[in-house]
DNA sequence: TAGTGGTCTAGACCACCTG
DNA sequence: AGGTGGTCTAGACCACTAG
């Protein structure tokens, strides 16, 4: 009781957390406030207040003023999913990237671009040991990266140069399971109707969209990453 | 300058980030050390730390000590996935919600659980709106959860009981895009062989299996999440 | 309105790492 | 060896919100 054992804010979450697991504090349960909590690890509150925040942004406790923090009913996992350029992609495999240019016009945007100003369409497949790998087609908004409509996109894809130009400040991601088309078969070297994963993604500048892009990968890719209190970061 | 004009650390964030954005702080460009940026804000070091380390677990600054904090030059994006309850995932969209078990049975477990003892066999179909939803295809560790065995399982999911029964510490997830096999093509009212997404779970309390799970959407399911520094928390 | 978490401060010590 | 980020402290004030 009252011991000074707990010295850093990932002992205490330890600590927290044994007690969860543990059912000390089962789930729906209101936890000492911090200063209490701060009594009784022996630190100081702003000590606790980290390890909690943390805990916090896992999910597993929820905080409020006033009400106090309370052991989360319905422990929501969250998933970390990185989202890395393609060539380092591959590359980070060890297999050879390739890049080649398949269509590159400039046309009216479509709707998700925000309908009013022209865009700049390029379609493009990656390739891994001489493989497709996935299929890029994008619509970059000429209004707000004019800069675009100046480059060739033969060498360099579209979705490496906008990472070191076209900073975003949002975005909208989606993944799904869908039937592969007549074009994307060709370009993924397989058959029509092929299940392939797609992602879908926009990013804005603020309010201002920069870009869309449809990802379209070959058959056998998958998304992997790692879930749970051990991969709590901060 | 040195004026106090920011004081708090997501207004320091901010001002960071305009910097980045602005091309001030280029991709790769040592930016300074946490106590000159403090004088130059007018605040305490702790609160440029503050700043930083979100900016930072953002994927957009890469800090180490004594070399300093940089400009990442590859800017990867990281998008958070969370991986609700089955039933609160249906019911937020506003659906009814049905659950039916399809099998139970104890046997040996398959590779990923460990190999050694038994293990609980689940399937399950989960229904939104009285059409099938996802198909839930779970082995529970009977060595870890032994009161697993004791559960139905015909009113309340597997899913739902373990995760307020056995909580993890980590997990592994992946997904992919799959041709539905003739049984799940049926469970899901769909043909076989059309793409559906699916989601292959594990999960570890330690270094101790709990359950490994592959949840089978029904065509048109698609994960959809944000991304950005818009999104950073803590 | 009062209790709780959110944040800031000024200072200090430490761990890590580069040069 | 020395500079940098990582963290802790003790105290303070503020923002939010439940009762």
């Amino acid at each position: 009781m009252s011991e000074a054992q707990f010295r850093n804010w990932q002992a205490i979450q330890a600590e927290v957390l044994r007690r969860i697991h543990a059912r000390n504090w089962p789930p729906g349960h209101t936890i000492p406030n911090e200063v209490d909590l701060a009594q009784e690890f022996g630190c100081a509150r702003a000590t606790v207040n980290r390890a909690l925040q943390s805990l916090a942004d896992a999910g597993l406790l929820e905080r409020r003023r006033k009400a106090g923090t309370r052991v989360a009913l319905h422990p929501v996992g969250k998933a970390t999913v990185t989202i890395p350029v393609i060539r380092q992609e591959i590359e980070d495999r060890g297999m050879t990237y390739a890049y080649r240019l398949i269509t590159r016009d400039i046309a009216t945007s479509p709707a998700p671009l925000g309908a009013t100003g022209p865009g700049l369409h390029v379609t493009a497949v990656h390739h891994a040991n001489d493989s497709p790998y996935v299929i890029e087609d994008r619509w970059i908004n000429l209004t707000t990266v004019p800069d675009a409509a100046e480059q060739p996109f033969d060498q360099i894809s579209a979705n490496e140069w906008l990472v070191t130009t076209a900073p975003y400040t949002n975005g909208d991601i989606s993944f799904a399971a869908e039937p592969a088309t007549a074009q994307e078969a060709q370009l993924l070297n397989t058959a029509e109707g092929t299940p392939v994963f797609v992602i879908d993604r926009i990013t804005w500048d603020h309010d201002q969209t920069i870009t869309t892009v449809r990802l379209t990968y070959a058959p056998g890719y998958r998304i992997h990453t790692g879930i749970g209190t051990g991969a709590i970061a901060s």
